[in-house]
DNA sequence: TCTAGTCCCATTGACGCCCATAGTGCCCCA
DNA sequence: TGGGGCACTATGGGCGTCAATGGGACTAGA
């Protein structure tokens, strides 16, 4: 399977290290890569990362933008200026950078999430929040749609 | 990786030097560049530094942006009058020179940012606050056209 | 002579690379 | 079916290398 599923809390280190959970790991590895991809998320406290091809992906994004409008610039400075990579050491871990922890919040220990193409970085807490947040969310809009059509999946 | 990507904030010495980040420093030395060049921003407090080609990557966008053939040639005075070379000394420093600290407001510290092709340099302060400006403006963006940016939106 | 710009060297702190260990799940075999 | 052992992951730590920074000495031009 090579989508990023699922959600694992790993410790950082005295060092300030932190594994990648080895099922990501191997995901990024199989593309034959050694450094990550990270991006501050825009609405969330977390860090949105994945290989090299998910910058890729944002460039091709932003080809598609007027290169003179404020935008392209905009877009160029957020997705270069403000993103970085990550190198993976011999052991799978990443060092946990101020770049890091100053926009998640990260201190101890971190939440990996996996996003179907890429994966997130938390702090547990806030993960947590996000969590039932979403989960609050959808249940709200569920319930506002039962209201027409009765879908009882429960 | 041959980009340009990510921040980082470098002291500048008693003596004005100021060593430009060994990252980015081993892209130019790839390049086989031995000398920067460095321009003004047009619409922001930064320089915009790199090798040779960025030089023909402005004068590109300058024909293209403004149709008027005598503004462009002003433009091209201004940047090209002022734009000077910066050298590498053989630690990877160089001099800030009064010219840098003009337009760009730098006094102690230096923040070097990507631009992909290129890099920029910053006040450390005036880089946070475009920072900050710039994730406002994409996300009242994506806000208002659904413009998905980052992938995460969970 | 003084100043500004180089070249070179020293220090220190961070990071990469390597190995060790403990915990855990899985498989195989009795 | 239960036990032992293998494989792998997460974590901890040692150590050498390199980057960032500070400073001295030499040179050339004013």
């Amino acid at each position: 399977m090579n989508r990023f599923l699922g959600h694992v809390t790993n410790r950082i280190d005295a060092k300030g290290r932190v594994s990648v959970p080895a099922q990501f790991r191997s995901i990024i590895q199989k593309a034959g890569h050694i450094e990550l991809y990270a991006l501050r998320s825009l609405h969330l406290p977390a860090l949105d990362v994945g290989g090299p091809e998910l910058l890729m992906r944002f460039d091709q994004r932003l080809e598609q933008e007027d290169p003179f409008a404020e935008t392209a610039d905009d877009m160029s400075f957020y997705l270069h200026a403000d993103g970085g990579f990550l190198k993976l050491d011999g052991d799978g871990r990443i060092t946990v950078t101020d770049f890091i922890r100053e926009h998640t919040g990260i201190s101890a220990d971190v939440t990996f999430a996996g996003a179907n193409t890429h994966f997130q970085m938390w702090h547990p807490d806030r993960f947590e929040a996000h969590r039932t947040r979403v989960r609050e969310r959808l249940a709200e809009k569920r319930r506002q749609e039962n209201l027409r059509i009765p879908v009882g999946t429960s």
